[in-house]
RNA sequence: GGAGAGGUGGCCGAGUGGUCGAUGGCGACAGUCUUGAAAACUGUUAAUCCCGCAAGGGGUUCGUGGGUUCGAAUCCCACCCUCUCCGCCA
């Protein structure tokens, strides 16, 4: 949700905006909803009003002629008032629709681009390395060490699903356990949120309207001829739906900004739209786990700079302790959600794709969340203030462990394990081929 | 899943058709008193939207959505949520 006031005053900046991110939305459309939304409320107010001024004089008339008489006029009123009652729901309802899809205005530094290929490298980090062996993706390398069971996967699961296993399945833990303490100690809350949320935190955080389509809505089938009933909860795509609207509703004190949180969940996407894409392994798949960076802090886009710059490098940090090599992007406008206003990703060097892929998202919203999810903060004046929110990925697995497993892989098509992961895998040094 | 109780302002709690956005208490804020603090006393104390440069005026909100009525916190219906007991269960 964006400031309707700048809205009103300044459309061409929501024009430009919505181009820019490829958002079908007629602005000027929108601004005469808006206009007619408004009159017809001053109408209906003005009804209300005269209404509320009978009524409380109402007790005090003695006279039955009188009475009656005015009981037949507000009857009219009352029919009057009924359908503009009902025309202002029609207007509400279109005006909603369309506020709801209005976009939050890029920051200016950020590069106008029609999608990712046009995203801008800002730096690299760590040296591409070349192997003396012939590589084995992450895929066979997950084969024949037995850790990773995708043929299964999808036997019981269908397209996009897989087994972590074994080794594989203690090294996931042992990246997101290692990633968690990493936060802890730059003062992180760490949330088990809940996976299951209502549509107002989806809503709240801007996945809805609009991405609908990549949530699973969870329903249920009493029986197989029956059709599905929803049960009107979404499985998240990331634990930032859930740790964001923790605090929906409520005034903050400015001394507790900001607020450093870090969910860790499993995380759900359909993927609708992207068949044929990233079809092999485990790129893209429905099911994965996270460790999500969450900050609330003051309405000041200087703070908020600052802070998008830490949980920036705090994912970074996970990846240099990991010894990847990675750049960072800055995300062109075509490749920015409906609300992010500045947003980088990491891409972290996979050698089977011989590319960056990007495995971090770290995004800046200022107060478009906080207004869908009303979180405020009374500031130092007095007045209340929408707070702003931002999000970071610090670890997904196992998108991750395609380089990890990749990267770490001997000449024997054993896995060196991470030096900072050994002390979450009882010391464990390699991954070995099972005798 | 079955039975029951309940959802009122920051919190507790009264209100069962009309000058009720809502008595009272607690808390918070300001003032008086005090060397200072406490106590006592006095006053202030919701959110949100619309109109307005402002002063101000008006609308909405008593879990949510409908309905009855000239008028609803109060009556009716549906739904949501919380609590207690029973059943099932990790």
């Amino acid at each position: 949700m964006v400031d309707l006031d700048l809205v009103r005053k300044s459309p061409e900046l929501f024009e430009a905006a919505c181009k820019a991110k490829n958002i079908k939305l007629d602005i000027r459309a929108f601004l005469k909803i808006d206009m007619e939304r408004r009159e017809k409320m001053a109408e209906t107010q003005t009804m209300q009003a005269k209404r509320n001024a009978v009524s409380k004089k109402m007790p005090t008339i003695k006279d039955k002629t009188e009475k009656e008489s005015i009981v037949k006029e507000m009857k009219l009123l009352g029919e009057k008032l009924k359908e503009h009652e009902a025309a202002l729901g029609v207007l509400d309802a279109q005006w909603m629709a369309m506020q709801l899809r209005l976009p939050g205005l890029p920051l200016p530094n950020v590069p106008k681009g029609k999608d990712d290929s046009e995203n801008v490298e800002i730096r690299t980090h760590g040296k591409i390395p070349t192997f003396d062996f012939d590589l084995k993706d992450h895929v066979a390398l997950g084969e024949s060490l037995d850790i990773i069971d995708i043929p299964r996967g999808v036997k019981i699961a269908g397209a996009r699903s897989y087994f972590l296993k074994g080794d594989g399945a203690r090294l996931e833990y042992a990246l997101l356990m290692f990633t968690l303490d990493h936060l802890k100690k730059k003062g992180f809350t760490a949330f088990i949120p809940p996976l299951l949320v209502n549509y107002d935190a989806m809503v709240g955080t801007s996945y809805f309207p609009g991405g609908e389509e990549m949530a699973y809505a969870v329903g249920v089938r009493k029986s197989q001829s029956q059709p599905i009933e929803s049960d009107d909860v979404y499985l998240i795509g990331t634990s930032e739906v859930s740790v964001t609207s923790y605090h929906g509703g409520e005034t903050l004190d400015l001394q507790a900004l900001p607020k450093r949180y870090c969910g860790i969940s499993n995380c759900f996407r359909r993927e609708a739209g992207t068949y044929g894409k990233d079809t092999h392994g485990l790129y893209r798949i429905h099911q994965f786990q996270k460790v999500e960076q969450v900050i609330l802090c003051e309405n000041d886009p200087a703070v908020s700079a600052k802070m998008h710059k830490e949980i920036l490098q705090n994912a970074e940090e996970v990846l240099q302790a990991l010894k990847l090599p990675y750049r960072v992007v800055d995300v062109c406008t075509g490749d920015m959600g409906q609300g992010q206003i500045y947003k980088n990703d990491i891409e972290t060097w996979m050698p089977s794709r011989k590319c960056y892929g990007e495995t971090h998202s770290c995004s800046t919203f200022h107060d478009f969340q906080s207004r869908r999810l009303n979180i405020k903060y009374t500031a130092k004046d007095g007045t209340k203030k929408f707070v702003h929110t931002l999000n970071n990925t610090c670890i997904a697995s196992p998108r991750i462990l395609i380089p990890v497993l990749e990267m770490y892989q001997n000449k024997d098509g054993s896995v060196t394990v991470p030096e900072v992961l050994r002390p979450y895998m009882g010391g464990q040094e390699k991954i070995k081929k099972p005798s």
